[in-house]
DNA sequence: GCCACACATACCTAAATGGATATATGTCTG
DNA sequence: CAGACATATATCCATTTAGGTATGTGTGGC
């Protein structure tokens, strides 16, 4: 597992591949939603691509980039092993609760 | 908020919590799995704990650890939101595109 | 009380890296 | 082709931090 869990650990990175969840967008587009300088979105752009969490697609002097699923694929599967564990603290916490999981706390990365 | 990603980003955590996996285990057993060194090991498992991602059971002159799942299904929730990319290619999704995922549906254990 | 055991912390050092500024590469328009 | 526009890279710097060694804290047995 080329470590998707670094590329991930950078708020950055996960900026990005948040604006990217809306599809496919010019590095200009992401300096704008991010707040980030131009240099800095094409540096940790370069990173996320070289891992090939993200591919580009050049469009006369834009790139267009969007998400490539497959690595994000692999840390959500580490994380499937662990179910169990934060599925057994809501068992104890909701005990007699055979209801479906109500949005507890929900909230945003 | 303790940055999750940013905890799991570093193998010898990662490898922890695998070791964790099996079961509550006592700080010496982790260092003989892991082959690390007993002061990484306790510093490793201190960040963990700060974090609330391992929780401590005193036995004695032992410390016993167990996974606290509740950051780590921060993680995962955050993961979800991105389901829909690895599972385009696989079949043509609806057009019902995969909406903001609810609390993930309950699993058998 | 003393000593061995189990674990935690202090301190240091080396390596990794994010972000900023400056500049280079590439593409479109006229 | 010049010049604007879009993006990439180069370089420097400051911060973070993993891991090692040495030592501190706490517990149990005799």
């Amino acid at each position: 597992m080329a470590d998707v869990f670094q590329l991930l650990a950078e708020p950055s990175r996960r900026h990005l591949l948040e604006a990217l969840r809306e599809g496919e967008q010019s590095v200009n587009d992401l300096v704008v939603r991010t707040r980030m300088t131009q240099p800095s979105v094409s540096k940790q752009l370069r990173i996320l691509r070289d891992s090939g969490m993200v591919s580009l697609r050049p469009v006369g002097r834009q790139h267009l980039y969007s998400i490539q699923g497959r690595s994000l694929r692999e840390a959500s599967e580490w994380l499937s092993y662990y179910e169990q564990f934060w599925q057994e603290g809501l068992d104890r916490m909701d005990e007699a609760l055979q209801r479906p999981p109500r949005a507890r706390t929900r909230r945003k990365a």
